[in-house]
DNA sequence: GTAGTTGCAAACTTTTTGCTACCCA
DNA sequence: TGGGTAGCAAAAAGTTTGCAACTAC
C-alpha cells in the first residue's frame, strides 16, 4: 500500500481519494463534507491534519488566491490556473510550464529560485455568456 | 488633492503614504503599528476597511502568497515577486511584463483574461549566505 | 505493544461588522 | 448640514492545538 506519512489511515486514504478524483479545487470545508459521506465521525480537525501532512508530503498543492481560505490541488505537478474574477471557479490550464521564466527571474534579482506559480485572472467563459444574456 | 473613494481623510492619507514609501511588503498589522506613530489613536479596524477602500480604487494590490494572512503592496502597477521560502521576504523583481503568456493562456482554456499574477519561490541570497556559514 | 492518529472542543489569528460619535465636503 | 468614516469592541471565519481514546503497524 502507497505509503504516506508514518501510518495510512482510513482518514488519510479518504481524503487523498477525493482530490485525486475531482477536477475541482476544493476547500478544506468542502472536503469535510465529502468525507463525511464516508466516513461520518470525522472531524474538520483530522481534514486539515491530514491535508498538512499530504502538502508536505508532496501530494498535493495548498492554493491561496486572494481568498481568506485555502484551496487544495490533487494535482502535485506544477501547472498553472485560471480564476474567473466573477464565480471564483479555478481551472487547470493545459498549457506547458515556462522554466525559462525563472532564469530570468534569478538575473532581474531574484535569489536562487526553486519554483515559480502563475495565475491568470479574468472572466471565464459560463460567466461570460450569462452576462450577454 | 488627490482623491479616492468618498472622502480623503487623515486616516487614509497616511496609511496611503505609509505604503508608497516602503519597498517591503507588509502586514496589516504592520501599516497599523506604524500608522499609530502619526495617529496614536487610529484602529485597526480602520486600517482593514481604508485598505480595502484602497485596493477597490486600485492604489495597491493586496497580495496572499502561502499565508494565512495578507500583505499589501504600495505600486499597483503589475509587477513580479520573489518569495524567500527561508525568511518569507517578498521583492519586487525588476523584470518586464510577459503580455504573450496571457493569449497563450486564453488559447489554452482559460476565458477572457485580464490579467495574471508570476510569483517566484526560492532562497533570497541573505539566506543562502546565513547557510553557508 | 506502542507511537502515531483521531475526535472533540476550545483556542487562536486574521479580518469583518454593528454602532454611536465625529468630521470632511 | 448630512452622509461617509472613525473608534471601539464584539463577532465571524478559517485554522490550529491539547488531550484522552483509539488504531495501524
Amino acid at each position: 500500500m502507497e505509503q504516506i506519512g508514518k501510518r495510512m489511515t482510513k482518514q488519510k486514504k479518504v481524503i487523498l481519494d477525493i482530490l485525486r478524483h475531482t477536477r475541482s479545487h476544493p476547500t478544506a470545508d468542502w472536503i469535510y463534507a465529502q468525507a463525511r459521506k464516508v466516513l461520518p465521525d470525522i472531524s474538520l480537525g483530522t481534514v486539515y491534519r491530514n491535508l498538512g501532512v499530504l502538502r508536505d508530503a508532496g501530494e498535493i498543492m495548498e492554493l491561496n488566491y486572494g481568498s481568506t481560505y485555502s484551496r487544495y490541488d490533487g494535482n502535485p505537478e506544477n501547472h498553472y490556473h485560471f480564476v474567473c474574477l466573477h464565480c471564483g471557479r479555478i481551472v487547470d490550464l493545459d498549457m506547458p510550464l515556462h522554466k525559462d521564466l525563472e532564469r530570468e527571474a534569478e538575473a532581474c534579482g531574484g535569489g536562487r529560485i526553486l519554483y515559480h506559480r502563475l495565475e491568470f485572472y479574468g472572466i471565464c467563459p459560463e460567466c461570460n455568456d450569462q452576462k450577454e444574456h
